[in-house]
DNA sequence: GCAGTTGGCTAATTTCAATTAGCCATATAA
DNA sequence: TTATATGGCTAATTGAAATTAGCCAACTGC
């Protein structure tokens, strides 16, 4: 029944641990709890599990973006907020960012997974930069725009802005992928970069 | 003779492109002009290849670590020409830096290496970090702490300044190395970036 | 209560890439 | 100038992993 689920639920594991090469069809059909050739019953081959990966990975980030779409016309309408937005709240911004990348589950195999593969298709690569650095900067710049435009924050540039917002995360969070011992110093390190960052880009009046 | 070096070259070439598995041992012998057997004269077998490259990246990075230190020391005695530090020396650091990484043939190909085998072995993992996160951030930190001292540059935290000079820098790389044809746009960004960064750092007389 | 479909299994089979065997020419060195 | 080492080649051999064949039990819907 969900077997067929549980095949695309362990694949993406074991990829996410060796790569599409490491991994062989008995590895993944042992952790599924049934033997190589029975796999055959649910998709054609290797290629087709991996193919079926990229789909609802595809699947997942557009439903995403939408989301987040639908929640930046929200956020939009309710520009109010932005006028009152404090140092603590904009730490919580970029903590929540990077542990949900960080931590959540299915975010976190599909991006190492794609670290693995995106060399072998430049589609991946497409895939891995859309959502892991263009689309972040793209919703952040949406938010810190808005509180520049609230009179909370200011800045030359929104775009760079964003970047020194968003860039210290992306290479904490790349950091925390390969050593996942040094969560600890990178989330102090994220505490003191927004800190810093607040300093720097808070509205002054001069 | 030198056929045991062009070996690692064009296995380097190679495995940078698709990956350590998905690389045939005929493949490399094809580029290097020979066949696959007469490749076992040379080499015990496939892993003795890569475990070659791995030896002379840590040997070359180690040596690259130590020129920079010895450079470090020199640049502290001169520490005078800190204080005439312009934004455009300020943009051709981070240029040199960027470029460096970027088109450097040998470092261009084994950071590609790096990024596809990490996860399968955690002492590359490690060395990847050291000489793409940790060594940047000392490096061009105590170059910025040069230029606080020589009060150039002001911040709170010279470390988290760092961070803001080298991350989006350390971003735009993994964009170029992944998508080649947004290098151009990419240069662009990085100088706005060190622009604002400048007129953020920059010291001012209140 | 039975035809058919589903999803499992074991036992091949296939394929393909790494490696080994063994031969030969050339270069080196005593 | 002869023996030995070097580095190339072709033709096996090996081994590992993907895939296929073919069997069977259990559920499904009529």
């Amino acid at each position: 029944m969900d077997t067929k689920h549980r095949i695309l639920e362990e694949a993406l594991t074991l990829f996410s641990e060796k790569g599409y090469a490491n991994v062989y069809v008995a590895d993944i059909a042992a952790r599924v709890g049934i033997k190589a050739p029975s796999l055959y019953k649910h998709y054609k081959n290797k290629q087709a599990i991996f193919d079926a990966i990229i789909e609802e990975m595809k699947r997942r980030f557009l439903e995403e973006a939408n989301v987040l779409q639908i929640n930046g016309a929200d956020v939009l309408a309710d520009a109010e907020i932005y006028k009152q937005i404090s140092e603590e709240q904009l730490i919580a911004l970029g903590n929540n960012l990077f542990l949900y990348f960080l931590h959540d589950d299915y975010t976190r195999r599909v991006r190492k997974m794609l670290t693995i593969e995106q060399f072998r298709d430049r589609t991946l690569a497409a895939a891995y930069m859309k959502q892991y650095v263009d689309d972040p900067l793209s919703y952040e710049g949406m938010l810190l725009g808005l509180m520049v435009s609230a009179g909370v924050l200011q800045a030359e540039n929104v775009e760079i802005m964003t970047l020194h917002f968003y860039a210290p995360i992306y290479l904490l969070l790349t950091v925390c992928d390969r050593e996942p011992e040094r969560e600890a110093e990178a989330l102090k390190t994220m505490e003191a970069h927004i800190r810093q960052f607040n300093s720097i880009y808070a509205y002054k009046t001069n």
